[in-house]
DNA sequence: TCTACGTTTCAACGATAGTTGATATGTAGG
DNA sequence: CCTACATATCAACTATCGTTGAAACGTAGA
C-alpha cells in the first residue's frame, strides 16, 4: 500500500456514517449486508450512503457483488489489514518493546488464537 | 476507547502532512523528533504544522514535552493500538479465518517475535 | 411492457478544514 | 534587560467535503 491510498482509507475512516458502516461490515462478517440494511443501520439516507459506499470501495476498505436486486456489501479485510501495516512500518527500530502494546491490540481479537477461537 | 476519539484518530491520519508527522515519529521511535526537524521532515510551515501537531496530540496519537527551547513530539504508541483494536473490534463472529490475514499484517513487524527481534 | 423496488448519479447549497501572514508566547544567552 | 531563536496562536481567505432533492438506472415480477 502507498501513501495515496493510505491517505484515502484514513481519511474515508474519519467521517461518522462511514466509520460505521466499516465497522457493521467488519462484524457483519464475509457475507456483507445490503445497501438498503446499512441505511438503517446507520441511519443515513440512500442516496447519502451510496456516495459514502463509493468513497469506501475506492479506498479499498469494502466491496460490493449484486445480487437480485439488491446490493450486498462487504469488508475487504485485506484492505485493512494492508492499513495496519502501512501505519506501523518500520515501528521497531531496535526497540520492540515500544510497539509491543499494538501488537498486542490485535491479540484482544480471538482470532489470533486460531485453534482455540470460541466455537 | 470510543467512536469520539477514533473519528478525530482517524481524520487526523487521512491528512496528508499529519500522515507523514505520524509515520516520521512511529519510526522515530520514544526519542522523539523537535518541532523544527518535523517541520523540515514533512516540509510545512512551522505555524502549520503547528496546528497540525496540536490536532494529533488532540486526537492522542502523539505526545510532547519540552527540552530547552525545543519541544519534542513522539508517537503515542498506545493510542494508536487502542485505535487498531476498535477498528478490528468484533472481526471475528465465529469465522476467525476472516479476519486473520488482518492479524498476519501487524506479525510481519519485528517486534511481534520479541525473542527473535534483530539484535 | 408496465410497475414497483433498490440503488446510484447529478447539481447546488451550506458547513468545515487547510493554508497563509502577522503577531504573541516562552526560553536561552549576552 | 534585551536580543535571538523556537514554537504557538489568531483572523481571513480559499478549497474541499457532506448533505439534500430530483432524477436516472437496473432488476424482478405482474
Amino acid at each position: 500500500m502507498d501513501e495515496r491510498q493510505a491517505l484515502a482509507a484514513f481519511a474515508a475512516l474519519g467521517q461518522e456514517h462511514r466509520l460505521r458502516v466499516v465497522r457493521a461490515l467488519v462484524t457483519a462478517g464475509p457475507d456483507g449486508l445490503a445497501a438498503g440494511v446499512l441505511a438503517e443501520t446507520v441511519n443515513v439516507a440512500g442516496n447519502n450512503l451510496s456516495f459514502h459506499l463509493k468513497e469506501l470501495s475506492h479506498a479499498g476498505l469494502i466491496t460490493s457483488r449484486r445480487e437480485g436486486k439488491s446490493v450486498i456489501y462487504s469488508a475487504a479485510y485485506a484492505g485493512l489489514s494492508d492499513l495496519v501495516q502501512f501505519l506501523m512500518r518500520d515501528c521497531c527500530q531496535g526497540h520492540p518493546e515500544v510497539c509491543a502494546p499494538a501488537v498486542g491490540a490485535l491479540a484482544a481479537c480471538d482470532c489470533t488464537t486460531e485453534e482455540t477461537a470460541h466455537a
